[in-house]
DNA sequence: TTCAATGCAAATCTTTTGCAATGGG
DNA sequence: CCCATTGCAAAAGATTTGCATTGAA
């Protein structure tokens, strides 16, 4: 399995058939440089820091352009907004949910990579990334669900 | 792990402290007897059959606190509009989806299910659903990525 | 009776698109 | 030059919310 996300950005572009533009570059560098679950929202403050004119059109076209290549992934926990990431090599984590209170708790499992890996291969694919999210009930819930008859209050999807 | 998609509806609003409504019944009866991967707008379509005038809002409502409750799950392949698919107690199946041409292929993996368990049994979760996307290229598309600098065109994200 | 649930419409918010202008190759 | 890309603003949706009304308990 070949890496790609190895390779320059212009590469990728040429690679498709795509233009290499100020905008794009300067996008992908961003975006390259910068930390874990950044938002579309804010990858455009970041970017027009030194770009500034630089719309927000342009920002979704490339991220989408990043994550069709491998080197972004989009992440939608609290259903709303999409946070994206940007797919290192080696290491993934994954998440487990709590559909009550909305907590988040993150986990890696090597084993699990490797069942995927065989997976994908069968079928044919070239897998880039890949998304694994648990859902249920976290302990501090369950405890006050023991409490039958309280209306446990939810907390809104939040960041 | 006791089930708690066995348990009556209203005993689980009465779990929660919430009230049983002709509406909130409705909306679970037909949600329960319906096939997979239904949008909002399907579910309400079926529910004003026999129930005009119940409200989008009322389903949305209605909905959610089924998945909170763990009887129903959703799903956003596209990105866009959420499908709700019910939760039964054994099978899964996951799904691998191709970047560029937005094809999805589904698996199954008892493996995979196991060691999801024994993580969230570890981290003190009660799971109740999972969701594993497998993400990157498939053949067909990898197979024109070949004839480098031909623009692959891509499929919208449908459905 | 009391307060949660409903229905409607308006509000939000995210993401996409049409189109004229711009700029890469 | 030609056509892809950009920016803007408008569009398109999907989901949520405010509020007066209704209805369970």
């Amino acid at each position: 399995m070949e890496k790609t996300s190895g390779l320059p950005f212009q590469q990728l572009l040429k690679e498709r058939g795509l233009k290499s533009t100020r905008q794009r570059d300067e996008i992908a560098r961003v975006f390259m440089e910068s930390a874990d679950h950044l938002s579309v929202d804010e990858l455009c403050q970041r970017v027009r820091q030194k770009n500034p004119g630089i719309g927000y059109a342009t920002v979704y076209r490339t991220l989408k352009l990043l994550a069709q290549s491998g080197w972004a992934s989009s992440r939608q926990f609290g259903q709303r907004t999409a946070r994206f990431e940007q797919r290192t090599e080696g290491e993934h984590h994954d998440h487990l949910i709590c559909l009550i209170c909305g907590k988040i708790v993150e986990f890696a499992s090597e084993r699990i990579e490797e069942l995927q890996s065989r997976i994908a291969q069968k079928k044919g694919f070239r897998i880039f990334d890949h998304k694994l999210e648990l859902y249920g009930h976290c302990a501090d819930c369950l405890a006050k669900k023991e409490m039958t008859g309280k209306k446990v209050k939810e907390k809104a999807a939040h960041e």
